[in-house]
DNA sequence: ACGGAGATGATACGGATGTACCATCAAGGG
DNA sequence: CCCTTGATGGTACATCCGTATCATCTCCGT
């Protein structure tokens, strides 16, 4: 047999380079050759890892999903150690506004994939619905557990209030990066919802 | 003179066509020939009222903002006879979900130019920042006349309470036309957080 | 009525794109 | 040792797209 080649990595590296191009020159603008070049590998090689242009979206889609999903974890966890159940929201809702670079090419990438998925039904299949789901099973379990520790305002249904801080967030997200509001006034709009949501501070540091 | 033509209904025709088209395929996927074709013309009569494709999506945007701003504003206006300020945000951000094919499209489309917007300067300077600046200014002055006719919870703040419930309305938008819920689940979300807004209702018919 | 300008049609062109095909190289097993 | 097989490279091909070019038709002013 011939050199052995890992090939899960050297297709993590090509989506890795989808991705940069895509979030440099946008998602419709980027081509197989592109990507080959970005990789610095050849034209030949991306199709031998992904036959097909589709298979290479769909496998830049799920791994820049995988990669968002492991940095909000981690920021998750990382706040999770503190003071409480809001600094946890907050960490969720932050980490998904468009503030350096790495968020926003992702907010540019997932919406040009949403968009591309109205129409293309194979695309459509993918997390689009599993993920954002999650996200709300997450932050509703979390604003559950916050109400039976009586600290979210009377009447939240923790259900539709994480649908609508998720929803928020996202609409922010776009408006953030299209440049119709700053990082800094889009993370004070979702304070204000929080301070609608939770009680008013009276322990926290 | 030959033939005269009304150059403005011409474009008009033509820009509908392309809004067609982009709403059924993806404005992706849609070309000079396709929206030609649409509106029962040549190709070259599309090149000849656009000289370029650029200035094609650019009108485009601008009749599909056209269009979209009536239909609110119609609406707006009917509610606005109605019984009073909360019925009026209602409508406002009830119309702006994709519901119906034409509010659909509109998402879809709008969605689509956002994202060209990203990389395209040219795109981007067009009416993505002045339309929902202006919309949140509406938005905003309702809420601060409720605010005064005393109809709003205590301590809210008109300004980030209307950006907050227009990227709200906006982020479900974006989940109902990717079917990741429903018309009926997103317009529970926004009523749940009106009534985060204002007060309980007492007087309502 | 006729000339000219505006409106429209047909088609060519250069470039880019996704994919397919053929050749070559490298390593490990018989 | 060499032959198989996986990993590459180079490149051709068919297609599509936006744009440009050339030609024709139509109708109004004079």
């Amino acid at each position: 047999m011939p050199k052995r080649v890992d090939h899960a990595e050297r297709r993590t590296e090509i989506a890795e380079a989808l991705v940069r191009v895509a979030g440099r020159r946008g998602l419709h603008a980027v081509g197989m050759r592109d990507v080959a070049a970005e990789a610095g590998v050849s034209l030949r090689l991306v199709q031998y890892y992904f036959e097909t242009k589709e298979k290479l979206l769909l496998y830049g889609l799920e791994h820049l999903a995988g990669k968002f999903g492991e940095r909000l974890a981690t920021r998750v966890r990382a706040a999770g150690d503190g003071p409480g159940p809001r600094a946890t929201v907050e960490a969720l809702l932050m980490t998904a506004l468009p503030t350096d670079e790495e968020s926003r090419t992702f907010h540019h990438l997932y919406t040009s994939y949403a968009v591309l998925a109205v129409t293309d039904r194979t695309l459509a299949a993918q997390p689009f619905i599993r993920n954002p789901d999650a996200a709300e099973g997450v932050l509703a379990a979390v604003l559950r557990q916050a109400q039976a520790a009586d600290l979210l305002r009377p009447g939240v249904d923790a259900h539709l209030a994480a649908a609508g801080l998720l929803a928020m967030s996202a609409g922010l997200g776009t408006s953030v990066l299209v440049g119709q509001r700053s990082p800094e006034s889009a993370a004070a709009v979702l304070e204000d919802q929080l301070n609608r949501v939770f009680r008013a501070a009276d322990a926290g540091g």
